[in-house]
DNA sequence: CCGATTTTTTACCGTTTGGTCAAGCCACGA
DNA sequence: TCGTGGCTTGACCAAACGGTAAAAAATCGG
């Protein structure tokens, strides 16, 4: 059915394709869909708005491409969190890796935060059907690394989402965290350890009366 | 000058622009402020957009009003730190008003949430401002606490802002939090319970080698 | 009850917005 | 060289936007 669809993209439409998206993110990242215009984009990549639509078929198009490549690097990270590793040294990398995100992907970060603000209106089933599988996941794996007393004991779900929550808040609220943390270079690293140390005393396992399994 | 302006607010004055902000409030925090509509809010206000523009000149004033509001009600909770009081439990007793106001007032928080990704465009003189100069009072005093060893080593600034960190998120990712634990009538309190665990283990003095003032 | 003032509505305006259209441009293979 | 098909553009549109003008309606002091 339906004729071979074929014709390659080319090269400058491959081109066109990724200045459009780098242009968008930048718009909506900083302006939430219905903030941002599509003249805005158009000139933010450097050509027409109707040149703009010859390649995407609509602002919402737009914006739902850049919120499907952005799931999956976002997933990323949490699904790399391996079962055979050492737990803390797992999750300390994991914390790590945030960090890193949020430091070099400022802009997808506060693409997603705006998105969950105004209620996920477009990524609610991607949330319901990638992320909650491999949350529930996760979560299973902390608990069990819980349970054999190699990490502290705590909600799972809860460890999970006050990592995100620290982490990406350094992208989302950049602009008031520099403002009361005015000290540019220093700022990153100092925050990388600090959440780095968060986490390591919520999870470190008791180091009183250690002695890894205490069966019944 | 300027005869005197006089002329009480009426009844009907307090009540409407009341009903306008309230409509406002619920407009803006979720769609932000370009992604709202003057129609949006005179209909969620139930009058018409001209009689909304009676009361407030513009859209811009009525999101202004909103923030300076916001503003006032948002720091109380910080200004409370009693340098006084025990370190620890004044410190439990400020996130436990954060995560009651993150509860209470989820709206609040998003529309400051949207203000903040955005730039802070009209923001940023209090923030500067206001924020800054009470911010840096209390990290002072965690300074202090720390120093006198009532408090766990650890970056003050960097602490205030993973409590901000912690709390505000459980009102602005709201939908996703509620997409990865359903529980609708534990959550909160599974929530809050963490929160006060992670900080409480983040700031315990060492219990180890304890004995209040180590006076050098 | 009246007159004056405040409140509300109807009709409207200029601009911006997302999107279309038909014509022009340009690269490239034959 | 020319033509063909992908790429680009200027001109345009209807709807939605923030906001205004003026008159009708409601309110209230006396």
């Amino acid at each position: 059915m339906e004729a071979t669809p074929a014709k390659k993209t080319s090269r400058i439409q491959t081109r066109n394709r990724r200045r459009i998206l780098e242009a968008a993110l930048e718009v909506f990242s900083q302006q939430g869909f219905r903030g941002a215009t599509l003249d805005q984009i158009a000139d933010a990549a450097g050509m027409s708005k109707p040149n703009l639509l010859y390649y995407y078929e609509s602002k919402e198009a737009i914006h739902v491409q850049l919120l499907n490549a952005l799931m999956e690097k976002w997933l990323a990270p949490l699904d790399h969190l391996d079962p055979a590793g050492e737990p803390l040294d797992e999750i300390l990398g994991y914390v790590r890796r945030k960090m890193e995100m949020s430091r070099r992907f400022p802009r997808e970060s506060r693409l997603f935060a705006n998105e969950i603000l105004q209620g996920a209106p477009r990524m609610h089933p991607h949330l319901q059907h990638r992320l909650k599988p491999l949350f529930d996941i996760k979560c299973a794996l902390l608990r069990r690394w819980m349970d054999e007393g190699r990490l502290a004991e705590a909600d799972p779900a809860q460890v999970l989402i006050s990592i995100w929550a620290l982490t990406q808040h350094y992208a989302d609220f950049d602009t008031q965290v520099r403002i009361l943390v005015p000290d540019e270079s220093a700022g990153w690293r100092a925050a990388q350890d600090h959440v780095l140390t968060v986490v390591r005393k919520l999870l470190s396992p008791a180091p009183s009366a250690p002695a890894a399994s205490t069966l019944r």
